[in-house]
DNA sequence: CTAATAGTGTCTCTTAGACAATATATT
DNA sequence: AATATATTGTCTAAGAGACACTATTAG
């Protein structure tokens, strides 16, 4: 009894204001494609410190609106793209004595694969496209070339055993766009066969009957995502060459 | 120029103190194995909240003392079982309004993997057997049942495609003491011939050379991990039956 | 018809799983 | 010699890579 009571009057007289604690915010790295290219969002900060430099999305969790972290994940994606729920993984925390001039600083990392024609930004917003080591070519505040370099790192990595690259094509798309998003990731060419074969097993896939696609030359058949939200994983990975 | 002298300025004027922040920790799952089960590390809480509960070890980051979040972890393992470097992985954040009764609370978890006999602690730690679903049977505090089990699934899933178990055994081991261990972790038996290709094929352990183990009926042959630190990832996942 | 891309068939290669044969200590 | 475990050999199966063949549509 007497133990709870002490319990419930510490709890009482807690107060963090009290204590030397780091700054502790999330990062989003939104990826997609556009013309053959992997890019990146960015966002010019309206603040201090780096007060309009460019960054990754993101901020400091609110302690009243957010009830988890995934929440300070989604909202400030929907305030930056006005976009709901796309793919969205949590990818790992980086927390240090200097990358925050303010001071010691966690950054919860998260990243994000949408389709460009659904996102909408304002002029603070924009575009960055990666060349093939995940560089942006900008300095970007904090380590923030550094976190887009190891997302980018991260996605080819997960491109290579699973269907995570459902996510950058549009609501219908042919099995040969599908097949040059994950090209274009990877950075090299797939097998046509084999590409096939394995996507279609994974069932994530289905075709829309009746309904082909115009290209350059024939007609190609048009498929949408499974309902199903689920990424699928595959036992073997696949190289491209 | 202005500009960065309105930097400057933000920066001598910025205080934590005057703003909401989480809480934000460190907590380690550390896995072993004892009498063929696999077994997690935990400490007893010595203050509020949940005082004299048991919980996985953990707690606040120094600021002074630690110069990374990484740090944190290697200090909360070291503080606990004078165990230095074993391997030692981020896992991932949690954060939410309700895990932590002093109010909203980040916690980033790490998972080691250690041999047993390498670990030495007090009254305030004890190893706690697990079940096949990553149960410890006992409540502990905040949401450290919850944690324990999401680790022992991110254990078990790494096993199946790479050469994490080798951090359990001690110096020197058997190719059957091997994969009894990868047995209990997945929980379940594996092919001889072929677990053992597979091994070998990784370039990860080397035999020491007239070095045996004396077992019930003959000899076996005993192999240390090469130096070389790094885990290897297969290509393709192995499935216990 | 030709060009170009869509879509398929099939052979090879790698590696895991099954299963059994052989080797070697201990009793 | 009998037993039990260590160690190896070999066949099968699944799935990726290579490559070429067929199908279809615009011009």
């Amino acid at each position: 009894m007497s133990r709870s009571l002490d319990e419930k009057q510490f709890l009482e007289n807690y107060d963090i204001h009290q204590y030397d604690v780091p700054l502790t915010s999330v990062d989003v790295v939104v990826f997609t494609i556009i013309n053959e290219q992997v890019h990146v969002l960015i966002n010019q900060r309206s603040d201090f410190p780096f007060k309009n430099k460019w960054a990754t999305p993101g901020g400091f969790i609110d302690l009243k609106k957010d009830k988890s972290i995934d929440d300070t994940a989604k909202r400030k994606l929907k305030e930056k793209t006005g976009y709901d729920a796309p793919y969205l993984e949590q990818m790992g925390s980086i927390g240090n004595a200097k990358r925050d001039p303010r001071g010691w600083s966690v950054t919860v990392t998260y990243f994000a694969l949408v389709n460009a024609d659904n996102v909408t930004f304002g002029e603070d917003c924009k575009w960055c496209g990666l060349n093939d080591e995940g560089e942006t070519g900008e300095k970007l505040a904090f380590d923030h070339n550094e976190l887009i370099k190891d997302a980018f790192e991260r996605l080819r990595n997960k491109a290579q055993y699973s269907t995570i690259v459902l996510h950058v094509l549009p609501e219908k798309f042919t099995l040969s766009e599908l097949q040059n998003s994950y090209e274009i990731i990877l950075g090299g060419k797939l097998n046509k066969a084999g590409f096939r074969r394995r996507i279609l097993k994974a069932n994530v896939i289905e075709e829309l009957e009746g309904e082909s696609k115009q290209t350059a030359t024939r007609t190609a058949q048009l498929y949408r995502k499974v309902d199903d939200e689920e990424v699928h994983f595959y036992m073997r990975e696949i190289y491209a060459r």
